[in-house]
Order: C-alpha cells, then sequence, then structure tokens
DNA sequence: ATTCAAAGTGTAGAATATACACTATAAAAA
DNA sequence: TTTTTATAGTGTATATTCTACACTTTGAAT
C-alpha cells in the first residue's frame, strides 16, 4: 500500500570525463513519454531511505550506494493531480561500461539512459530545478564529503579523481596544484599499484582513508 | 481540512551574548506537556512555506522572516500514531527585549518560551536532533548566507555581529581580525552613526549591503 | 630506436590567516 | 573637573595557503 509522497533520486555516475545522471522515460501519465528523475511511492510501512534504495536497486542493480537527502518538494502545483509531496535523494555510484547498459526494470518506466548532467532534455515535474539543486549542493558539499570518491571506483589515479573535482565544479583546475593539495590533506593511501591496460606510462594508484577524511574534515567551517 | 505532513521550526534569535531557540509547551498527545519546536499540520491547500509563515507569525507575530528549508523527516516510529512525514525549517529573527515575553496564542500549546540552543530541555518526537541538525547546518551556511546579519538589527556594531559568529560557530574568535577580515569583504556598510544608551564609548554602526554580500558569496566553493 | 600520450614534479610571488596588547573614547562616578 | 570604568578601535610580523606556470619521465606501441 503506497504512501501519500514519493521519493525522487539523482543517480549519479562519472563516465569519460564527465558527470552523469540516470534518467528514466516515463510510461504513465502524467507527463507519459517524458524524462525524469527516477521515483516512486513510499510504501506506508517502507522507510524513506528504503524506498530510495528500492529505487536505486531496481534501476542500476546495486546495493549499498552513498546517498543523501537533498530538499522536499511540495508545492501545490507540482504534480497535475494535486500536491504530491516529494522528497530528493542524490545518490552516487561507480559507473562503468558494464552499468552503463541499462535496462527498463518497472513497468511505470519504458527505459533508463544516462545523460551528461548539464545536457538534459527536458524534464517531467519540477525535476529541473530538483536537477540544479542538486548540482549546486554537491559543489558545497565536495569539500567535507567524500564525494567525490564515491563516483571512483575504491582505486584510483589523481588524474580521474581531479577530472571528478572538474566535474563537479565545472571548471579546470591546475594539475600540480591540485595534486599538492589532495597529497597535503594526507587522507590518500599511496599504493604500490599502478593503472593497468593503458598504452602509455602507467598511473599510480590511490585509496582513500575515509577515516582520515572524516576526521580532517568535521571541523571545517568558516573562521 | 489539514494534510498529511508538517513542517516545523527551529526559530532562532540572539539575545543577551546566546542564540536561542523558540520551544513550544505542547497541549496536546502524544508528548502533552513536553517542549517541542513550534510546528504543525500543512493545510492542503496551503503551500508549505505559508504554513510556516503561519506558525511563525503565531508565535513570533512578525511576518517577513528569513527561512530556510533543512530536511525532512519520515521515520515510521517517529510519531506513536504512524507516520507523519516533516519538513524542518529554521527561521532567524531579530530578538529584542519586546519580543522576548511570548503569550500562548494557539490551543495546542500552553506556552512558548526561548531557551539557550545549547542548553534545552528534552524535546519531543525527534526535535532534539531537528536542532542539532540545525545547528550544524548554520554553521556551514554562516559562510555563504546572510544568516549572522538575519539575527541583528538592521544597524549593528562589529561587536555584536562577532557575538552572532561566535554564538553560532561555538567559539571564541579574535577580535581584531574579525574585523580585518568582515571589513575586508566590502559588504559592510559603515554609517555615519553610533550606538546610543551605553554608558561607554559608543561603537560605530554599520549595514549590510545584501546585494555586494550575494554577490561575493555566490561562487564561493572549493578550490 | 622512435614516437606517443599521459604521468609526475618545484618554485617564486601573492594572498590570506593567525597570534598578539595597547591606546582612544565617552559616560559615570567621585 | 578629575578619575574611573567599560568597551571601541587599531597594526605588525610570521606562518600558511593559494596561484601561476613548463618541462622531464615513463612505458607501451610502432
Amino acid at each position: 500500500m503506497y504512501s501519500n509522497f514519493t521519493v525522487d533520486c539523482v543517480i549519479l555516475g562519472f563516465h569519460e570525463g564527465e558527470l552523469k545522471v540516470l534518467l528514466a522515460e516515463r510510461n504513465e501519465y502524467p507527463f507519459k513519454d517524458w524524462w525524469a528523475l527516477p521515483g516512486f511511492f513510499v510504501d506506508n510501512d517502507e522507510e524513506m531511505e528504503d524506498a530510495v534504495k528500492r529505487i536505486l536497486y531496481e534501476n542500476t542493480g546495486l546495493k549499498d550506494v552513498f546517498m543523501d537527502q537533498l530538499h522536499s518538494f511540495a508545492g501545490l502545483k507540482r504534480h497535475p493531480k494535486g500536491r504530491i509531496l516529494t522528497v530528493a535523494y542524490y545518490a552516487l555510484i561507480q559507473l562503468d561500461n558494464t552499468k552503463l547498459k541499462t535496462k527498463p526494470v518497472t513497468n511505470y518506466m519504458k527505459q533508463a539512459k544516462w545523460f551528461p548532467v548539464r545536457n538534459v532534455p527536458e524534464l517531467a515535474f519540477d525535476h529541473k530545478q530538483i536537477l540544479d539543486l542538486c548540482l549546486e549542493r554537491l559543489q558545497r558539499r565536495l569539500a567535507y564529503k567524500p564525494i567525490a570518491f564515491e563516483l571512483l571506483p575504491e582505486k584510483f589515479t589523481l588524474t580521474q579523481l581531479q577530472l571528478v573535482y572538474e566535474g563537479i565544479l565545472n571548471k579546470t583546475l591546475d594539475k600540480r596544484n591540485f595534486r599538492k593539495k589532495m597529497q597535503n590533506y594526507g587522507f590518500l593511501k599511496e599504493l604500490d599499484e599502478v593503472q593497468t591496460g593503458v598504452a602509455y606510462r602507467a598511473a599510480r594508484l590511490y585509496k582513500l582513508d575515509k577515516r582520515k577524511f572524516l576526521k580532517h574534515f568535521q571541523n571545517t567551517v568558516a573562521f
């Protein structure tokens, strides 16, 4: 039995140097055939976060995904059938080629597809507003939440890390300054491993020491 | 006619060097006689923000108050009568002696009273969690939203401003460094006026140039 | 052996942050 | 009118962080 509110989820991944969002093509009215953020009604006996997890699983096949609440939207006119409150979340996944191929998994949507976040089709409801808010929040939270690392595989190169920062901040960064700063933070573990399968000099791999990351940023506020 | 969700509001003011929150003593079950954040059901045909404004007006007599959404809470067990989703807001008011004297204004509460934010009684529902989240958010948002200024009268002294910053950040700041930094930002208008009614040297008054404030901070993110 | 494509590295100057203590002023009290 | 009191208001030196900037190294492919 459904409750009377929904969750909508901005599912983000990073692929080919770009931040991408998973959108669903709706197969139901209103906004049938429009692209929208994956979302659905929360069940009456279901925790809200579990509903988000369910949507994530249906759309990506993944469990244990990093997620965070964004904002709630309850405008009287946001849904043509009357007010439907929605709680928006974002989720960050490690997107790779295997996950790029999406399949329709629920009957209320025709297909799901990844789009570059800054080049999405027109979206249903107020979903464009939700996406924009998400991107703005990510820029701020990047500084004190392990956002960049949730978008990367466990082992990553500094160049990959820089590309994620650039994708979220939507601007290019200086390579040397970026590396210096990251390494000075002290929460990157340098591994004795390098990249494989590249046709040029292989880059060193790093891991995040989440413990040190959180300790470093728990008291990071102005002044 | 009530909808099925509520708004709860962390109403904050600054008085006698301390950040204070307005709490309401409940006159209804559940949690009758407990202190709680002011909040109530949103009407079916009422915008959520208007509901917050209504609660603010009932409790403080003020309109046009600065407010911002915090987070939504929808735990199945947060309310003994079943899940009630609540959207938490915070609001910042200019608290002075006239506003300190509160009166009971609604029948679902016995009285309202101001408490120092870091010394509140045990709260109903998950309201302590909401308050703590609010204080944490304020610390972060202080750096890019005009939070400190919403807690002060239009004209204020630098010492008053510093006290607000200290109250929110919950630590003391260096006077000279604080003033230097604030004045360097360039969004404070120095007035040709000084404080009145003090028994010692009167301090110069300042106003916020909100336009410059927002311009200054709109692009303030890491890197 | 050469080419290619990306990895990896240092330094100088600018800006910002921090630590720190005394003088100036206005009203009140003597 | 002088003195006291309480807060306003101010500068400098050092440390830290930020920024701009270009070449050498490496490993695979040709």
